[in-house]
DNA sequence: TGTCGTTTACTGGCCTGACCAGTAACCCGG
DNA sequence: CCGGGTTACTGGTCAGGCCAGTAAACGACA
């Protein structure tokens, strides 16, 4: 016989738990209105004070968004990344996590995005590739612009064309995550034209790719470019860590 | 020139924000102490129900937790994957994401730890790994034993000697959710015996490849296993859209 | 009849002030 | 030096109130 801790639970906890039952039982859906504050006092009998701390954990975990004045009540909101977002990011940026892991998981999300677009892809997501891929190589004329984001906005194209939301959402998070860390960290004017150059270079290359369907070349191709990215700043250590996984993608290291 | 939209702040989020930045910046680190409510609404010049407001989001979000009475306040707390988990699981369980893509986003995070695991992996973790495979196999004689989440166990030691927390953590999440849904389906008993012999048998192949440090097999084996144990109830179109990725790992389909 | 401003009845945001149960440091008697 | 009671705090919750904002209902006017 095991006992199990006793754990309080606070008034506004069990409101929470209500609101997120039911949802996800289907009693409330997307964009459906909650009962206004003064409404949800009375309906659980607690103090507006505390409907009110319940609300606000609602809201910080993108469960529901309201809107001062809106006499329909807060709204039920459709999933958003943004929490996932914020506490990968947090993930991310702790030092805990290793710059080899992020940038192992990074090529592991890509890798196979890319590797999905190449057979999953629509026409359309294949132009919007290109175009994102074209993107790049204009770099070279806007010394301004931020040349991480550009980047990801092209691998964000080809997320989306891998059809599959987990990695689209994943990928998006950890490409943002270290697209900041580029632009942050780049700087000489020289250093920046050569890398410009080499991932217009490879964006082409893995449009190709993408189009004619060579799915193993496209993973290659991208893993490839990523890696090279960083290589200069790896140890000998960190290079190890991550030869396995480049070997997998039958990427040049 | 561009605009940027006002965006209005509620009085909270300041209190978040600055709570947040001090976190970032140093001020405070895992362990110290909040001032009191108290304190802090009048270092704010906010009220009590403000400062509390406040203070819920950032312990929903598990950046602080507290305690009534201890005078010694809030206490901020390292960080935990508990937040990332939880919206992982909330994107895990879209309805707009079908199992194709719920299957493949798991065969390419196990096919990584299993991958990553044969070149990083620790003796004890080895050791760990070899339990929990043998585990697997103990499950003939326990009929009342949930299946799923044995096997998830198992998976669970090889993401872990992966030395990849973000994989670690993504991994778990996913393993969790579908071993879930693998013990809400499991009904038969003639079907889970034959399941648990044949995932006893590549539990043992693949914790040898590990043990020899044959990466790619590794990935293989866990790929092949994990999509075998869905093969019968894929349609030719699921199936299709698994096919690249299952020779991108050299696995048996 | 249809349009457009105004009213109105709400909404959420925030404040004040209060009581309670719990905690841990402090203090004092042994 | 030690142990138990005291005490000054903590967070949890409540009641009641004011404000600015919103949108739907309303009514006047064309």
């Amino acid at each position: 016989m095991s006992f199990t801790p006793v754990q309080k639970i606070n008034a506004y906890e069990i409101i929470v738990d209500q609101v997120e039952q039911a949802i996800s039982d289907g009693t409330y859906g997307a964009g459906d209105r909650l009962p206004s504050e003064r409404q949800l006092m009375a309906d659980f009998g607690v103090s507006r004070a505390t409907v009110r701390e319940a609300m606000r954990v609602l809201q910080a975990t993108g469960v529901i968004e309201s809107r001062p004045g809106d006499p329909r009540g807060p709204v039920v909101t459709a999933f958003s990344p943004r929490v996932l977002e914020k506490s990968m990011a947090k993930l991310a940026q702790l030092d805990s996590v290793s710059r080899v892991e992020l940038l192992q998981f990074r090529l592991l999300l890509e890798g196979h995005a890319s590797l999905l677009a190449a057979t999953e892809r629509t026409d359309d997501e294949l132009a919007e590739i290109a175009r994102r891929g074209e993107d790049i190589a204009d770099l070279a004329d806007q010394p301004d612009v931020r040349f991480g984001e550009r980047v990801n906005r092209f691998h964000q194209a080809i997320r989306r064309a891998s059809h599959n939301q987990m990695l689209e959402i994943c990928g998006n998070v950890v490409g943002g995550v270290m697209a900041e860390m580029i632009d942050r960290r780049l700087t000489s004017e020289t250093d920046r034209s050569s890398r410009v150059r080499t991932s217009a270079h490879d964006a082409r290359a893995l449009v190709a790719a993408i189009r004619d369907g060579r799915a193993q070349e496209a993973a290659a191709i991208s893993t490839g470019n990523i890696y090279r990215y960083y290589a200069d700043d790896l140890s000998s250590e960190e290079t190890r860590r991550l030869a396995t996984m480049m070997e997998s993608y039958g990427a040049q290291m």
